[in-house]
DNA sequence: CTGAAAGCGCTTACAG
DNA sequence: CTGAAAGCGCTTACAG
């Protein structure tokens, strides 16, 4: 092969000159292959001799060498970018799903590009297909509760975009979607507050129509079911899953002459709008009321007493969720990864056993 | 001009067979110019014809046509990426910031892509080269406290990537900085207190490392000292902006014979901290202990009684920085835009006069 | 003010 | 297993 070694050495300073990155064109002539051949070698074609592909990961490796991300985009007609599409949850919990995804795509050429939206607004679908069609997306992942949007999903389908959901339920193909099993969370902090001793329990939901909400209150429900414990229809309201929504439904609870020993809310800022009221009112937590949340977000640390609330792996969450996107192949074992993905009750100091 | 009017008529149907996006070259031929006038009414270059330039314009609205970011990245050799890079901070200051950029660039066919990294971590400049230079990055905005770190700004200066910078004071050219003027609200928060009638106040301080406690530590003394209150170095404790590091802190200065009746603290978390040592202490806030918090982060609402916070127009900050690097030529308005992006306090149930 | 040619750095058919 | 040609959809010189 005529690979030019004769040449009068170049000054390293003057070699140092065209300081422009390396393109396919140069690995080639640099490995004395054609660029074809490169371009198998990027793309893990198996046909290409070993010793070729070698060398040139070798030539590859010496110069530092990626493919540019445009030139790949335009003639593959899509690019290595995942979208995170998300509407409205918490801050705490948009990042670090962001972390997960990032842990994901770390090192694998792909970019996370972030996409909020307002599930509300008329035009949100149309405004995601062109953000998946405008930017070439590789895929998206949905985040609740975007995800639970049958519509969404359909939309996608159809343009022939790659997605996967994360939810509370399945709802799609098992290697499109991460189950949280929300209702095996709220099942513990029921186990939990019932071994305690607690009966006269009193349940604060999240709106009816998030799929999360209706989770977590048939876990709570059917746990304490299991455990011979009816909840009655008065010991359950249904709120906001916002701050300002849990006091008034705290208020609700705790106004009677009636009330209960214990509170397990939908999430952790109704959470907090119970710790309000009972503070507000005197009522002691726990000696008088204990009190489990869900999310685990920031808040159920900083409140006092700390409090007792559901963890989800959030980030773990997204890193599944993005991997199932760059490897589509390994269905399987994203599923199993999927399948361990868990709640479980972190205990604190907002619960002890009722006051007799 | 030789417009084809004279066609049989097409059925709807089959019109709309060829579902493939429009190309710069369906649009240069159905307006009847070549292609590199498209691309000039594209780059908004003055050098078109009105009449041309409105009849191109009309051609692709009809089509509903956007160029393809790949092909315009390969050629022009950058991107419409706008890259956010970030340390650590607080995940509802993350998100807002987020929100903030995504306003700047809605419509403009620039995307938003995160980079958050370990500012602590020796490669993390390189890092962020990569990321810049892999992705031909629009440009970057640097978030506190990264954009406190002058190597990475020199790097990206030498790489000749754009950037922004957000901070509590002024690092850079003026075209490419933020300015949050953190002393002002400090200095609004010291003289909340001083009007109601404190003191003896003490100061929690973020670390000392960073520039934005510096500047929130500094306005809070001098605004005092303006009013004839010097705080006297016990009464300052530095601590991490944690929640942990708050409770420590408190501990120090509610444990004394001689508790201040005021607590000034460097942000929401440390604030937090000194809640949970006052409940815990049975000093009841605000009757026997005034807070004040910075950030207004969503904690402040949640505690009880309601955090006062110094909030930072967090939103805003982000959308001037995204914009900075969309029209560096607009740097005069960015400027002013920039000035206008100060702190102030928001009046919660924290505070009251001390009791005597 | 407008356009024909060449090129950005990759890939997809198509040959061998 | 390997390569020469054409093309992805834009832009930058260079002419006129």
């Amino acid at each position: 092969m005529p690979r030019k070694k004769t040449e009068a050495p170049v000054p390293a300073q003057a070699r140092t000159v065209p300081d422009r990155a390396k393109t396919i064109n140069d690995i080639a002539r640099l490995a004395d292959v054609s660029k074809k051949t490169v371009s198998r070698v990027l793309n893990q074609s198996p046909l290409v001799h070993q010793e070729t592909r070698e060398r040139v990961e070798a030539v590859m490796r010496e110069f530092n060498y990626t493919p540019d991300p445009f030139a790949r985009g335009l003639a593959f007609r899509r690019s290595f970018l995942i979208g995170m599409v998300y509407d409205n949850p918490t801050a705490q919990y948009i990042v670090n799903m962001q972390y997960g995804a990032l842990d994901a795509i770390r090192d694998s050429g792909f970019e996370l590009v972030v996409h909020p939206c307002d599930s509300r607004s008329p035009g949100y679908i149309d405004g995601v297909r062109r953000f998946v069609q405008q930017q070439k997306l590789h895929g998206v992942m949905l985040v609740p509760r975007v995800s639970e949007d049958q519509a969404l999903a359909d939309m996608l389908a159809d343009i022939g975009c790659r997605y996967s959901r994360i939810a509370s339920v399945s709802l799609d193909e098992a290697s499109r979607m991460v189950i949280t099993h929300d209702r095996d969370g709220a099942a513990e902090a029921a186990d939990y507050l019932q071994s305690l001793g607690h009966r006269d329990i009193a349940l604060i939901t999240g709106p009816s129509s998030y799929r999360s909400a209706h989770e977590r209150t048939a876990g709570f429900v059917d746990a304490l079911a299991k455990r011979g414990i009816e909840l009655p229809s008065t010991r359950i309201v249904e709120a906001g899953y916002t701050f300002e929504s849990g006091v008034a439904a705290a208020e609700l609870l705790l106004s009677g002459s009636q009330r209960p020993s214990a509170i397990f809310t939908g999430n952790d800022e109704m959470a907090a709008g119970v710790y309000k009221v009972a503070l507000r009112s005197g009522i002691s937590i726990p000696q008088q009321l204990s009190v489990i949340g869900f999310d685990d977000s920031p808040l159920a640390s900083r409140l006092w007493p700390a409090l007792s609330s559901v963890r989800l792996p959030v980030r773990d969450m997204g890193r599944i969720a993005a991997s199932m996107l760059l490897q589509p192949e390994s269905g399987a074992a994203a599923v199993v990864a999927s399948a361990s993905v868990r709640p479980h009750l972190i205990v604190r100091d907002s619960c002890q056993p009722p006051a007799y």
